[in-house]
RNA sequence: GGCGCGGUACCCAAGUGGCUAAGGGAGAGGUCUGCAAAACCUUGAUUCGUCGGUUCGAGUCCGACCCGCGCCUCCA
């Protein structure tokens, strides 16, 4: 039985999708203003758990996720820029995609776009004027909270107790209640705008998931994903337009994860503590590390990045990639021990044991590493044969169905070059002439690669450049 | 102010009523090795922020307090 935290009740629940056959999800996806920085990759990835472990279950699923590319932050970025909209957006829509795919992150079915659904949007919108849940005022359409008397069911909020805070004076729009939230926004100098039935102007930046969700998975969905941020007033406003729309419930069960934070603050521009994808990548980070990395935090936890987080979730991926190693390339005897299968089959158990209650991570690798300890002495016992290490190498090919972690990158080939001094120190070894080969180790080592004499000969690694 | 999260060994972190408190990293010891490195094995908290309470029994429930952090109208 899988179980989630489910935003809105505050409780783990028992997961029953709608429908066995194929689960829906929507998940919130990138404003396509700038790149995809470590917080919004946190929360790709934890989709991404998510949705790989649901279809390890044996589930189909299908997946919306949607691109804002019609805000207030796209908006004016292409106008600092002096370009359009569509131009400007395009960017950061490709290099999305390049992100997620660096990341090993699984295909959504649909990505839909704002500025693709504005028909749809207005069509929703005149439905909530029609029923009397939206007003008009000054050109723009507004959400009349007060007209739904279900929000703050998402995010708790007591709406008599919330304060207006400054914001209002900054709003240049007029509302009857300060709480309204704007469904369409009147055409505007400098800003793109649609000419339509309910008038020319933009959506407002809820609209767009309401739409988007229902268009493609209908009005009753079993999961929405978001970071926490969204929960008020993104979400809430969801339901309530949804909601008030449909007459039906939106979402079943809706899951968030928690922030990251960077060296235990916030991560932000002005403190210099923020990093986008690239940015790590540029330092030479490896992906698949920093994918270990966010992925190894419960995703309601909050993740403190650092950069010796980093390096300790690198030594503690290295020790199940050398060990994956050793399997594939030792030799071993012919043969098999009859305790593998059982000891695959109570790692399969736990690690899924672990997933199911609300993706607890923790015990899931926790089964990956007892694995690896007791295969290791087994290895040591000479108890371990070529069947066996094949069977262990696909049950955790099996895993990482769910991690997303393992999987083989091509086979790096290092520059021949180096592949020559390496030989060369092969050659100096065979001759006894050690003072040599310890000297073009070392020089490897400089250059970041580690070279290990194993007796299957010589095995090289990516290691840290050591001065 | 409102809502919420967390405080478990040097670091990260699981565990939410009951055998000896997971796992990973670092450290230490050992195996292997030409020596190393790497790898592998072994090793770790009479104790779970503080103080009370409930209970036969609490890190785990209740109360108070201390500390750190996040969100609160467009930042995942």
């Amino acid at each position: 039985m899988i179980q989630f935290y489910n935003t809105l009740s505050g409780k783990l629940e028992p997961f029953n999708p709608i429908t066995p056959v194929e689960i829906k999800l929507y998940t919130c996806g990138p404003t396509v203003y700038d790149y995809s920085h470590i917080g919004n990759c946190r929360a790709y990835i934890f989709e991404d758990l998510l949705k790989r472990f649901l279809i390890f279950k044996g589930y189909k699923v299908k997946h919306v996720m949607n691109i804002t590319d019609v805000d207030d932050k796209t908006i004016k970025g292409a106008n600092a820029e002096g370009i359009k909209l569509q131009e400007y957006t395009k960017k950061y829509i490709d290099t999305f995609f390049e992100d997620i795919n660096v990341l090993n992150i699984l295909k959504a079915d649909f990505y839909p776009r704002a500025t693709e659904h504005i028909q749809d949007m207005v069509k929703m919108i005149k439905g909530l004027l029609q029923k009397g849940y939206a007003y008009k005022k000054d050109g723009s359409v507004y959400f009349s909270i007060a007209k739904f008397p279900n929000y703050g069911q998402l995010s708790k909020i007591n709406l008599e107790e919330l304060k207006p805070g400054e914001r209002i004076e900054s709003d240049e729009y007029e509302k009857e209640n300060v709480n309204d939230f704007a469904l369409w926004k009147n055409k505007k100098e400098g800003e793109p705008f649609w000419e339509t039935e309910i008038g020319a102007g933009r959506p407002g930046w809820h609209i767009e998931c309401s739409v988007m969700s229902s268009k493609y998975l209908g009005q009753t969905f079993d999961i929405h994903c978001g970071g926490t941020d969204n929960i008020f007033p993104h979400h809430e406003n969801e339901i309530a337009q949804s909601e008030a729309y449909s007459g039906k419930k939106f979402v079943n069960y809706w899951i968030h994860c928690h922030h990251l934070i960077v060296d235990g603050e916030k991560m932000s521009k002005s403190k210099g503590n923020f990093f986008t994808l690239r940015d790590l990548l540029n330092k030479n980070v490896n992906p698949s590390i920093l994918r270990f990395l966010l992925l190894s935090t419960h995703y309601r936890k909050m993740l403190n990045f650092s950069f010796k987080a980093l390096e300790q979730a690198s030594a503690s991926f290295q020790r199940i990639k050398d060990f994956l190693y050793e399997l594939k390339n030792r030799s071993f005897e012919e043969g098999e021990n009859e305790e593998i299968p059982l000891l695959i089959e109570e790692m399969n158990q736990n690690f899924t044991g672990g997933l199911n209650d609300d993706l607890n991570i923790a015990v899931a690798l926790r089964a990956i590493f007892e694995m690896i300890r007791k295969v290791n002495i087994l290895i040591s016992q000479g108890k371990i044969y070529r069947e066996d290490a094949d069977k262990l190498v696909s049950s955790f090919n099996s895993l990482d169905e769910v991690l997303g972690v393992l999987h083989e990158e091509k086979e790096e080939m290092l520059p021949s070059e180096i592949l020559k001094i390496i030989e060369e120190r092969e050659k100096a070894r065979k001759e006894k002439n050690y003072k040599l080969a310890d000297q073009i180790r070392d020089e490897l080592l400089r250059k970041g690669i580690v070279l290990e004499d194993t007796k299957d000969g010589v095995r090289w690694k990516r290691g840290k450049a050591k001065s």
